[in-house]
DNA sequence: AGTTGTGAAGGTATTCACAGCG
DNA sequence: CGCTGTGAATACCTTCACAACT
């Protein structure tokens, strides 16, 4: 069931997983066309989007769709129903402290538990709600606690290297924020989170419209 | 000329363009094959990206790509050839203030030129290569410097709003790292850079590798 | 009424396979 | 000969339009 959900609607299932955590209002529902005054998403999409989840149970009244119900859906659907997946953070310079205190955790399926950083003084001096510990303890913390995902805000020089031995002590994703490209082997992904890629996807639909005619309203 | 580029292959292109820029060996061929090897596209996929690049000079050999040909090509392609993108930081907190010593636009087409924060005491403490202002002189320096592009690290309450203002004052694209879903007016375009949606998406790429068979080497 | 859900049509992007070039 | 470059074929995603449901 749901074998091939299309690369571009999980990506939008996922922002949209993120909207509903955020939303104030848990009951009232929201409609398709709600979302797409929200997202800029067309309504239709949504609804196609939406029935590639097994729902099981009925999600939709008549003025739109029950947010948990629809939330859970989703989760359901990417097999993070109930468990959350325990993610670490490698590197706690200014960017990787930066996620010391980041609220956007809160309500999702992932929660960090344990960080990590060459600099023992730095390990000691910061702050949070889960443990810090030097880089050398990374294999044993790894493998007690059951860490599966490693988010990487490590110098670039050493990325490569820190992303191979994450590896090798049992991670299978990277989401990397540093701006190196990461080679790793099969069966191990990883996610670039990069300002300037960023900017370069902006750019690039901003100069995609300046050719198109105004189709939109 | 080169009127219509598909998304995807832009945004790869986009990605190819920071390999090209990191990569040490700035005069050797780069191959499609080693391409395919570094990011994991297939090769075919990438002759084809570049193939949607209007060259004017020839830009391969047959041992492969003109690494430097090929940056300046898809640059030019860009619209950002000489010219670097003017970019402002705005809310310098953990995560903004993060990017005050990144390395990552050195090379790229798009430069910093300006901070801004609500909090006077911050902007004066926190040291740049590029000036820092406190939030009510946003208008003006947006106006006088030309910046074009806003990267948002503001708290999440405070995002929707300032994503308004920011578009008041001239901005035509943002790259939001809150965890906010923001909906602006047609024209300006939002790339949302998420942890949460990185990591999403790392977990929806792993759940489809299971169902898989294993086509891949 | 208003909204979802979905087969069918249309449009895009990827893959294939091989011609053409240095 | 290895590598690029590209029409043609395929696979994929989105849009449309309307039936079904509340």
């Amino acid at each position: 069931m749901s074998v091939n959900i299309p690369k571009p609607t999980a990506e939008r299932l996922s922002q949209l997983a993120r909207l509903l955590e955020q939303r104030k209002n848990k009951s009232m529902p929201i409609s398709s066309a709600e979302i797409e005054q929200l997202t800029g998403w067309p309504s239709n999409t949504i609804r196609k989007d939406i029935s590639t989840l097994d729902t099981g149970t009925q999600i939709s009244t008549s003025s739109g769709y029950d947010p948990a119900k629809l939330l859970e859906a989703i989760r359901k659907t990417f097999g993070l129903s109930n468990m959350a997946f325990k993610c670490c953070i490698v590197g706690l310079g200014r960017l990787g402290s930066a996620f010391l205190d980041y609220g956007g955790f809160q309500e999702s399926s992932f929660t960090l538990v344990a960080g990590f950083d060459s600099n023992v003084n730095r390990v000691e001096i910061l702050k949070a709600d889960f443990p810090l510990y030097p880089t050398f303890k990374m294999k044993e913390v790894i493998a007690r606690v059951g860490i599966t995902y490693a988010i990487l805000c490590v110098p670039p020089a050493q990325a490569q290297a820190t992303a191979e031995k994450l590896v090798e002590c049992g991670i299978i994703g990277i989401v990397n924020f540093t701006p190196s490209i990461l080679s790793v082997l099969p069966g191990i992904e990883v996610e670039n989170v990069s300002v300037i890629d960023a900017l370069g996807a902006l750019n690039a639909r901003l100069a995609a419209n300046k050719t198109k005619t105004r189709s939109e309203l």
